[in-house]
DNA sequence: GAAAAAATGAGGTACGTACCTCAAAAAAGT
DNA sequence: ACTTTTTTGAGGTACGTACCTCATTTTTTC
């Protein structure tokens, strides 16, 4: 039988009285008595129960997601993977609730992590690209005890905030290299789109991609990005022209999470099968166009593993379990037509 | 608050007894009694609280990995997954045990299999080539009510078997692709190793690998599988030997998932940085090979996934809860120089 | 050495479910 | 109508921990 508290209390030589003190971190604890129960707990082995734990807490845990009110096909994997753990998730006490914000002004974002309580919600995993207010308001949020994470955007840098996601400079390297060696070794033009370049992440994948090609492919130059703004006429105004100038271009990347405009668009002014395409995420689209053989391979990160992920961490931080933070990064996935 | 059985006996009209008779399938229930309850679940969204369902039965769960004592880095990988697992478990009443048997000889693996008591053992997650002698142990095991799943080998088609693994087919398929694309455009021979050519998975990938050749790179030529039987003198002579007969190999696919071996005896007859090589699984290993440039991609089955995938099904059959089952495959993942 | 503060122990209740027993009620069989 | 069987209800204990109160002991402070 696996020890229990009383056991523990025996084996230190105290009340459980004073077990509880310590397992509960609560005050009016000697020293003496702390490390007698901590010698204890290695001693005999003594692990928590986790579920007398949950049950005697009889706590609710509320997650929150607050994702931009924009997104296509990769937003909604995200959504169905929040809902699907929502549901398995459910007799354990946990909730999780999706909250949209437009991101397109930060101040709003910012309101709405100022109006949080730390007792209605027990955890935030936020999507945005960090900007000063939003920044300072989860700096606040945090001392108000709340627990953060950034979630597959953010600044991968700092330090004391938990980040969910890929290194995108090593996505972009990724990407890089696949295409690199599927092209053919003759010299061409690699087209670069971006939905912006406001966001960290979209400079950290150019900065990857860039590396590589310039560092392995010397037969391939990389354009200036494109920043299609989400804004499918100005996608193809500014596609169209880049096509224009440069006849002799041979490949795409495309650095958004969502690849369906812009690849539509692109695929719409030139047949695209003849061209290396490298795209990010796995959607219904991507999965399609692999298929179909109009883009040749995708950097995927697994939105069911980083939602998973989130939740991980945020039940480790509010939980106060132990060793569970940094358990698994998100790897950065290759899809091809075969491996899907 | 979240409803509890009280509320659900109070919405259903009958008694605690009644509703604990239904939930958890004991006899003496009338259809009508056990229609209400069901009814009244459904109505005031009843979901039981797995904490208290797991302090109440207080039940150990024990589950074995059972696995080939043979095997180099890509085990102990798994090794390593499975103790972790069984750390951040220690809280949950599950224990992992990890069971080592020589599978050259089936029989002594169908013997130990029948030696197991199902309440000695919650579940097993079987690490082998399929033959028959196992394949009717594990049957009569199933029959005793053990639960089995197979663990990265074994029958994919096998229907009454929950099988955690990657799809051997796809995967050869994927190596085929890669190693066709990273190919330059020029007439070259394949060298494809395998430990053996005894078990499905291997037989799998090669199918898979060939028709991708054969119907996208007309230029390659695959040729007749090399059997090393993990044995380095051999290997080394098979592989001197089809280096010798075949001086146009411009590409190695190495199947097994203990790549190293096999690859330093390759590298060792002729410098692997000119070839195009394509490996399976990611261990110390293969991922320093990949940075150095002597192989070109790894296609992995992510050991930790997979073990957590194992334990997953092993809970789900065994404590009985529902839609948990099936909910992740292994993914294929694809390693390059730049994604680890 | 007396007063104040801190530490400790004893004992209790609560969490939500499983599982047990026994009596009572209802249904089935004769 | 009677017996037998099945179904239902009432009530209890147990699981391991959290969290509370209050009395008692030990330590600190001046």
């Amino acid at each position: 039988m696996r020890p229990t508290t009383k056991d523990l209390a025996e084996a230190a030589g105290v009340s459980l009285a004073t077990v509880d003190r310590v397992l509960n971190d609560r005050p009016n604890v000697s020293k003496k008595a702390r490390t007698r129960v901590v010698d204890a707990i290695d001693r005999i082995g003594f692990v928590r129960n986790f579920a007398a734990v949950s049950l005697a807490r009889g706590r609710q845990y509320r997650y929150q997601f607050v994702l931009p009110n924009a997104g296509d096909q990769y937003m909604n994997e995200i959504l169905v993977r929040i809902d699907q753990a929502n549901k398995s998730l459910r007799g354990d006490a946990v909730r999780i609730d999706i909250v949209r914000i437009d991101t397109s002004d930060p101040h709003i974002l910012a309101n709405y992590l100022t109006s949080i309580e730390s007792e209605d919600v027990s955890g935030l995993a936020i999507m945005t690209p960090e900007t000063p207010p939003v920044r300072d308001a989860i700096l606040r949020l945090q001392e108000r005890g709340g627990h953060v994470v950034e979630f597959l955007s953010g600044k991968k840098e700092n330090v004391d905030l938990d980040f969910v996601g890929i290194d995108n400079f090593a996505a972009g390297a990724t990407a890089a290299r696949l295409l690199g060696r599927f092209h053919q070794q003759r010299p061409g033009k690699i087209m670069i789109i971006s939905e912006t370049m406001q966001g960290l992440d979209s400079i950290q994948r150019r900065y990857g991609f860039d590396n590589i090609i310039n560092a392995e492919f010397h037969h391939l130059k990389c354009l200036p990005t494109l920043e299609t703004y989400n804004d499918a006429k100005r996608a193809r105004t500014i596609i169209e022209n880049q096509f224009r100038t440069n006849p002799s271009i041979t490949g795409i990347y495309c650095m958004s999470s969502e690849a369906r405009m812009p690849i539509e668009v692109a695929d719409s002014i030139q047949d695209l099968e003849s061209l290396t395409v490298v795209v990010h995420e796995r959607t219904p689209f991507t999965e399609q166009a692999l298929r179909s053989g109009k883009i040749d391979a995708a950097i995927g990160q697994n939105p069911g593993h980083a939602v998973r992920s989130a939740i991980r961490m945020l039940r480790a931080l509010s939980e106060e379990r132990d060793g569970l933070k940094e358990q698994d990064k998100i790897r950065i996935e290759i899809l091809l037509a075969d491996n899907l």
